[in-house]
RNA sequence: UGCCGGGUCGUCUAAUGGCAGGACAACGCCCUUUGGAGGCGUCUGCAGAGGUUCGAAUCCUCUCCCGGCAG
């Protein structure tokens, strides 16, 4: 196992190109890696050229990045395990009234998982990537820490809630300390072809961004039976919904009706195929239960603990106690009500010096 | 066809003789490596025909619809 050897995963966009660069700089040597996860002639819908990663300009780009920095680069094919384990779950739990987050069951299972496999089999002690978030090891408790990046307004950790130990102790996040901003005044000053790209940001197998026509391509007889239950508003049916799958709890756009002020969803009843509709105030949640809980920063919580915890991506860190601990499973109770717990978000709880402590995926609010 | 109401953006609703306005929806843009939210913006209407008036959504006639009551 070569101790100075990275694996970077280069997805052809200017954060990951900046990462390699900068590790390269550090005196590291590098193997630029860019995954392929779906068929890019597939998935339908007019993929983007110039942006989505994983496109075929992307790889281009990687190599070209790579090539710049005197560094190998190979492309491997993932698209197997991205379909068996991402695009499988995305479509399942959607199809069970749920909201997924492909982004991080793709960083656990094949970013990490099936990247370390690579490491090995290519000697390498370490993988990379251009996420902004930061570990950090603590021998007190010996555990490796997974913490925010110094660019909080871009900070990535909450889709990498799902890493083992092992895997973050084998990787290297090279923008730890760095902002976008100041990346992207690294990538001109390194003179590297992908100072310009604007940022991803659509699922990456969903490329215009329209996760209804990809569910309804993917799996049209499902869908078929779970379509035309009632929508309901204050207890009464105002209409048919379109379909379970295309509902998500908080959404307002797209239910079509007039109620004289903003309808959300409110509830999502699977078993009896209804989707509820109601007002703003009807979202707002004080207590959640998470399952598939992995402990990152600490290997326990106690009852009465005082955490802070995101209930979604782009979500402000909120004030919270955990109320009830068992295996795999927690529950906690946030101090001012939250907006539109979703189940199939991730949950991920933090202490107050922005350090991952653990995350798990909703199941309930209650 | 003898009796009363009532027809205004897609929906709900203002303007009672003086520039048809709002809410919601829809659409667009922004934001965002998940979905949703959020911000900004845009579009669309006086049921039809005539009349009175300087001027009509508003007053008058007829026509067409929709509710009731009378059966």
């Amino acid at each position: 196992m070569n101790e100075n050897r990275v694996i970077v995963a280069m997805s052809g966009g200017v954060d990951s190109s900046v990462a390699a660069a900068l590790l390269v700089q550090q005196g590291y040597e590098i193997i630029g890696v860019t995954m392929k996860t779906w068929g890019f002639m597939e998935v339908g819908g007019a993929p983007k050229h110039e942006s989505g990663c994983c496109s075929l300009d992307a790889v281009f780009d990687a190599k070209s990045v790579a090539s710049k920095l005197n560094s190998p680069h190979y492309t491997f094919d993932f698209t197997e395990s991205f379909e068996n384990e991402v695009i499988n779950n995305f479509v399942d739990e959607y199809l069970h009234g749920r909201t997924p987050n492909p982004c991080v069951i793709c960083n656990r299972k094949i970013k990490w998982d099936e990247l370390i496999k690579k490491a090995d089999s290519l000697e390498a002690k370490y993988i990379a990537t251009g996420h902004y978030a930061n570990v950090v090891y603590d021998e007190k408790i010996n555990r490796y820490k997974l913490k925010t990046g110094k660019d909080t307004k871009k900070d990535q950790s909450y889709a990498l809630w799902g890493l083992t130990q092992n895997s973050l102790s084998r990787t290297i996040f090279p923008l730890a300390n760095y902002t976008k901003e100041e990346v992207r005044q690294l990538a001109t000053d390194f003179e590297l072809k992908t100072a310009k790209k604007p940022d991803s940001q659509e699922i990456c197998f969903v490329a215009d961004n329209n996760y209804e026509r990809f569910l309804r391509e993917k799996s049209p007889d499902l869908i078929e039976k779970i379509t035309g239950g009632d929508l309901i508003y204050k207890g009464k049916k105002v209409g048919s919904h379109k379909g379970i799958p295309f509902y998500t709890i908080g959404q307002r756009k797209g239910l079509g009706m007039a109620f004289g002020k903003p309808a959300y969803v409110t509830n999502i009843d699977y078993e009896g195929n209804k989707i509820f509709v109601g007002d703003k105030e009807e979202l707002l949640k004080y207590e959640l239960e998470a399952d598939d809980i992995n402990y990152v920063s600490t290997n326990s919580f106690f009852i009465g603990e005082k955490v802070f915890a995101k209930i979604r991506y782009m979500d402000i860190p909120a004030g919270a106690e955990i109320t009830a601990v068992d295996n795999n499973r927690l529950s906690l109770k946030f101090e001012n009500p939250k907006l539109s717990i979703t189940p199939g978000q991730s949950l991920v709880i933090y202490d107050k010096d922005g350090f991952v402590l653990a995350g798990g995926i909703i199941s309930k609010s209650k």
